[in-house]
Formats: structure tokens, sequence, C-alpha cells
DNA sequence: GTAATACCTGTAGCGACTAGAGGTTCAAGC
DNA sequence: GCTTGAACCTCTAGTCGCTACAGGTATTAC
């Protein structure tokens, strides 16, 4: 089948979903899933009832991309977005989404980094020997091993 | 219903799953959720069908518990589990995988900080004016003005 | 005896995708 | 025009590690 507009200038032509998952540094599944779930809009169709993109599409999609590897969840870039959206309006919003973030991040990081410490510690005690006498089993077993003895925060926030 | 074995000493009387759900801190449905997958052997029943547990049970749970917040995955702790019940063997297996888990913890630190300190930077950066204007939604949009500029690890690597 | 609490099973949901089945459409070469 | 193979389509189910709920039974305290 034809493309439904023929005539398009150069920065508007269209593409097909693969090569928009490949531009924007995700895979074609996931651009259903961001189209499914409302990130991105119901993308036109040609008469082949295949999905066809022009450059806007490329530049939200590596939007999500970017606000995703920051680690931004899936609401919190949606918010973005429409944010985005509206170039004119004051930036506050943005501003608390983004310092709000920020302190998530730097609650996770203090409690990988205390893990981190902790495991560290663990393997260096090891000295070598059976299972009966090793550190890393006795400080699994026993908290009160641990040099904080606070729980390390929960498997979700390390993993 | 009265239990199923009357006399037993303080050290092996049986509890039931809340009790050992509050010992070893997690939920009761956690514990059934970890009978069901088979981190812990199924429990013997009381004439009423519900679970009794011995202070064993405290010990494996709370030795499960600890090391999901060392951030091992449950695999992990199957398998540390089965090295646990052999004192006798060589620890280098538990060694191999305190020190592969360590990499990992490591790995994502790193990408951690990495999106900390590039959070950091665009906040510092915005200036407070429109969202036009707004240094973070820029950074979102366009990956090059990031200091590192490759991707920052994808999400799963952060939350 | 009764009421509150704890327990049981089974199923479905979370977040953010990912993978597969089973079918259709497109693009290129002959 | 025909064939082949890649790309695309929808729909469903799986991942991980729980968590929550519905609808029922058992235990315990008063």
């Amino acid at each position: 089948m034809k493309e439904h507009s023929p005539a398009l200038s150069p920065a508007e032509r269209y593409i097909g979903i693969g090569e928009l998952a490949r531009e924007s540094g995700c895979k074609p599944e996931t651009v259903r899933y961001y189209e499914r779930i409302g990130l991105l809009p119901s993308a036109p169709r040609n008469e082949g009832n295949q999905r066809r993109y022009t450059a806007s599409a490329i530049r939200r999609l590596t939007f999500i991309r970017h606000a995703r590897d920051f680690g931004f969840s899936v609401e919190a870039v949606r918010e973005l977005l429409q944010m985005a959206d509206y170039p004119a309006m004051p930036c506050e919003e943005v501003d608390t989404l983004a310092k709000h973030h920020l302190a998530e991040v730097e609650a996770r990081l203090a409690r990988l980094t205390a893990v981190r410490d902790e495991l560290q510690r663990m393997i260096n005690q090891c000295a070598g020997g059976n299972i009966g006498q090793c550190h890393i089993i006795d400080v699994l077993s026993d908290h009160r091993l641990c040099e904080h003895s606070g729980p390390h925060g929960g498997a979700d926030v390390i993993g």
C-alpha cells in the first residue's frame, strides 16, 4: 500500500514503528505499550493499518525515554509531558517534581551505599574456610552482626 | 482445637503464622508466598489446618528476610539457604555469590550517582522562569545536554 | 454463647515492560 | 505478477516479589 499523504517535506516524512524505535532507543513493543497507556497519542495509520510517525513523535518518545532513564516513573513522565506542552507556564511544578525525584534518588543512594559497605565488610571478613565458619552466612543469619542495625531498606529499594 | 503436640519445651513451642511474621519482620502473606515458591518448607498443620512453626522457622525466615534486605534475589537466597544447610562445605560459592552481588550493587550505585549528579545539575541551572526556558525540560528533551552522554542505565537500574 | 481476631485458599493486581502466538502488510528481487 | 522475508498487527500471558482482596473456617477472650 502507498502512504496516506504522498506529498510531505523531508522534515515531515512518515516513518514506521521500527524506525521510530531505533531513533528513540526503545523497542516497537514499548512504543505500542506507551500508546496503550496514553503516554503517546494514538498514531495515525496507513491504509494497511500500520502506525505512521513524524519527527514530533521521535522528539516526544526521546523525551519519555530520557526521563525514564533518569528514573522518573511513568506517571511523573506523564506530568512532565503535560507541562512541556505548555511552555508559557511557570516552571515551578517541574522544579518541584524534579526536586522530589532527586530526594528519592538520594535516599536510595544512601541505602544502597549502606548495603554496599555491609557487603564489603562481610566479604572481607570471610576467611575462606567452610560454610559453618563463613562470616557471610553468619551476618545473613544474624542481623546484630551488621554495623548498621536498622533494616537496610527492603529489597525494592535495592533492586 | 488443641495443639497437635501438647508437651513441648519452651524452645520448641509452636507458634502461628502471625507470630512468626512478627518475629521475623514480614507479613503472613509473605510467609505463605515463600512457602508456595519453596523458600520455606511446607509447615505442619494443626487439626484446624493452620500452620504451626517452631524456632527454626523463625531463624530460616529471618535469614531470608535479611538476605532480601541486602538485595539478593529470591533465587540467590534459595542458593544461599541450600549452602547454609551444608556447614561442612567450603564457602567458596557463598563468596562468589556475595561478590557477584556486590559488583551489581556497585554498578547500580555508579549509575544512580550519575543520575543524581545530572538531576542536581539540571535543578541548579533552572533559573525559575517559565517552562519554555526551563533547563530541566531542556535536558530531558535533549540528551546531548547531559554531562554524561551515555544512557543513564534504564529505569530498572534506578528504581 | 458470642464476638473479635487470626487464619485458610484462591485469585487478581502492582509497575514497566517483554515475549510469544498467529495472522497481515510491505518492499525488493526476479 | 509472484514470491519471499522482514516488518507490522492484535491479543494474551509472563516477568519479579510481593500485596490485597473475597469468601470462608478456626481459635480465643470474655
